[in-house]
DNA sequence: AAAAAAT
């Protein structure tokens, strides 16, 4: 084992990107501020000790659908069950194609379950495997197999049970790879969902009361989810109620169910876009999907189609994934086959809608995922071509989502611009107020943290053989020379352990990220790029080995414990190399209830006389930053206060999204005026539209 | 310093 995770860890190319699109993300990266307090927005001021929410984590769609519980294998019983080949009569609900678009005609919302089409053409023939016709695993080929449906004749045909496919995605009692487990559902419910807008629907308490097809509820619970998180519960009745939905909700809240289960559900109760059945007639090359998300990263589009496979299990809808790095030969392919649900990066879609394989004209719903990170990562220019440049259905004629960690001024723009009369959700993180996280601060000199952390891991390790629960603990390093070296001392020292990180290839960071998950291989180590948007569900233990220089990135790592209501523990290693983040780290240690070591405080004096740091002054002293909220910028009105000047941001000179750090400056003169809020939405408040 | 993404 310990062979197979070192074999291959060698560096392999690293493209650099191209100067442009380095300046880019460069311009855009500015005005990305993470969240702090959320919930409490839009009101009045938030006093300083309300809760803190989290960090401005970047959502993430695999773990987002972590609403299940580790109840067993067998137990998809609870729920109706269903012969195979059933068109549903989806009860409950009125025709939701009618509320989504109110536009006679136009486009796809007028004629839903009406048409007259000929699944077979729509399909390309591929439908094949009739209902009923055979059963179980052997014999159909690709495409007409079993565990797909189709859509015929306005009525929706389960396909058969594949019981390979089933345990491919869904997995098996053996395998924990594929569940997601030990999830502490009393926790969910105690985080904090606020909803604003015009007519916001109730929301739903459990996945079958309303509104979900029955055949998607048959994969939800396929997939052991039993209740729907607080962001589920909310966005179900928005998505199907026909709204446009912006969600600031971060990794863990069940995100990505969020938008699939009710996209999915419409799509089995309404079946394809007439267009598309239309335009699919004579087996065309070219895709027409319904449905389209966007997200960041390959990693995320992964697990998103990941968890859009299970939930289109035996139905209609065949979900896709392109992204850059891979072979584009057999993303063609696969979209050939069938392409209704897609999911991409926006680079790769581009090239795929200019090679004029992919259609935008049948989109009936558009999703854009952690959109702050496609700011920041420059793909606004994409992005912006792709929702309003190519043959994508305009704002009105589609349904669009987005979610986002952060709000800052530029998603509000995108927001505005892509969204109609939309529903603004402001979820909090789980285990915001994080006393469930517990954090240990050790003050190791650089020198010494090979011989700590050994010791840590042996002591992990001990209390592992006396019955312990198992540890999957993440060891964050800052250089990628550092993650293979620390890796390799560590399987030296028979602990089992893989690197991941920029340098490796696509292959080996999914091999590493898998081996982990199954807790074949219990510690990684990592840089940054794990400390984002990476579904790594259940990590026991967190350990910064470096601390990164922005608080906020600390915030993110150990979020990757005490997820979805678990508790876990995060160790950092601090030394003076350090002190640029310990004014930040005592506040939020102070917020999250956590012990605060003395010579920690000691540090955090001596830095604050040694001139750099610049005033305190509340949070955000240091860089004159705070964490950043979310909340429906709207409510404020257009004026220059809104909800601006909340004390607690004010401080050190407000962040303002555009400028940077405007307003008072450094110095703790500021307060007041300057304060974070002013900036948002409007641009007189505080700080202001100065050149900075 | 690191990371990400179309070739």
């Amino acid at each position: 084992m310990a062979d197979q995770l070192s074999a291959g860890m060698g560096n392999l190319g690293l493209e650099s990107p191209s100067a442009a699109a380095q300046l880019a993300s460069q311009q855009t990266a500015r005005s990305y501020i993470p969240p702090h307090m959320r919930g409490k927005m839009g009101g009045p001021v938030p006093p300083q000790n309300s809760p803190p929410v989290g960090s401005p984590a970047s959502p993430q769609p695999g773990a987002a659908v972590n609403g299940l519980n580790s109840s067993a294998w067998a137990g998809n019983n609870n729920f109706p069950a269903r012969e195979s080949n059933n068109n549903w009569p989806t009860p409950g609900f009125v025709a939701p194609a009618q509320q989504q678009n109110p536009q006679p005609g136009g486009g796809w919302g007028g004629r839903p379950q009406a048409g007259p089409f000929n699944p077979n053409a729509y399909r390309g023939n591929m439908g094949g495997a009739a209902p009923g016709a055979g059963g179980g695993g052997g014999g159909y080929s690709r495409g007409g197999g079993s565990g797909e449906g189709q859509w015929r004749d306005g009525k929706h045909i389960i396909g058969n049970a594949n019981p390979r496919l089933e345990r491919e995605l869904f997995g098996t009692a053996d395998d924990p790879s594929k569940q997601h487990t030990g999830i502490n559902f009393d926790k969910y419910e105690d985080i904090p969902v606020e909803a604003s807008g015009r007519d916001v629907p109730e929301p739903v308490i459990q996945f079958d009361n309303p509104p979900l097809d029955p055949h998607l509820l048959t994969n939800v619970f396929l997939a052991r989810y039993t209740v729907p998180t607080p962001v589920q519960k909310y966005s179900i009745p928005i998505v199907i109620g026909g709204r446009d939905l912006m969600a600031c909700a971060q990794t863990g809240s069940g995100k990505t169910g969020g938008f699939l289960f009710p996209i999915l559900s419409q799509a089995f109760t309404n079946g394809p876009s007439p267009v598309a059945a239309q335009a699919g007639f004579g087996r065309q090359r070219k895709a027409y999907p319904t449905s389209l998300i966007l997200a960041p990263t390959r990693e995320l589009v992964s697990q998103i189609h990941e968890e859009s496979r299970k939930f289109a299990y035996r139905s209609w809808v065949r979900p896709c994934v392109v992204y850059g790095g891979a072979d584009i030969g057999s993303q063609l392919r696969q979209i050939e086959r069938g392409c209704d649900l897609l999911v991409a990066t926006p680079g790769r879609l581009v090239d795929l809608i200019e090679r004029g394989r992919i259609s935008l004209s049948s989109i009936r719903y558009l999703v854009l995922d952690e959109a702050d990170r496609m700011l920041d990562m420059g793909f606004e220019p994409q992005i912006r071509r792709i929702v309003e440049g190519e043959d994508m259905p305009g704002v009105q004629d589609r349904q669009t989502l987005m979610f986002s960690a952060t709000f800052p001024r530029d998603i509000q723009v995108l927001a505005h611009d892509f969204l109609k009369d939309y529903i603004f959700l402001s979820v909090g993180r789980v285990g915001s107020t994080s006393e469930n996280i517990t954090q240990m601060i050790l003050n190791v000199e650089d020198g010494d943290k090979r011989s700590v952390l050994l010791d840590i891991l042996h002591d992990q390790r001990e209390k592992e053989a006396d019955g312990g629960d198992p540890n999957l603990t993440l060891i964050f390093v800052e250089t990628k020379r550092m993650a293979d070296a620390l890796s390799d001392f560590l399987l030296n020292q028979n602990f089992i352990a893989a690197a991941i990180h920029g340098d490796r290839t696509q292959r080996e960071r999914e091999a590493a990220l898998r081996d982990f998950r199954s807790r074949a291989c219990p510690i990684l180590v990592a840089t940054a790029v794990a400390a984002r948007g990476l579904d790594i569900p259940n990590v026991t233990h967190v350990i910064n080995y470096d601390l990164p220089t922005d608080i906020d990135d600390y915030v993110h790592r150990i979020g990757r414990t005490g997820r979805a209501g678990n508790t876990g523990l995060a160790t950092a290693f601090f030394n003076r190399g350090n002190r640029g983040i310990v004014q930040g780290l005592l506040d939020l240690l102070k917020e999250a209830n956590q012990a605060i070591p003395s010579w920690l405080t000691n540090i955090a004096q001596e830095s604050s006389f040694g001139g750099g740091g610049g005033g305190r002054g509340g949070r955000g002293g240091g860089r004159g930053r705070g964490r950043s909220a979310q909340t429906d910028f709207r409510k404020g009105g257009g004026g220059g206060g809104g909800f601006g000047g909340a004390p607690g941001y004010g401080g050190g000179g407000g962040y303002t999204p555009n400028t940077g750090y405007g307003g008072g400056g450094y110095g703790g003169g500021g307060g007041g005026g300057g304060g974070y809020g002013g900036s948002y939405g409007n641009p007189g408040g505080g700080g202001g539209q100065s050149w900075w």
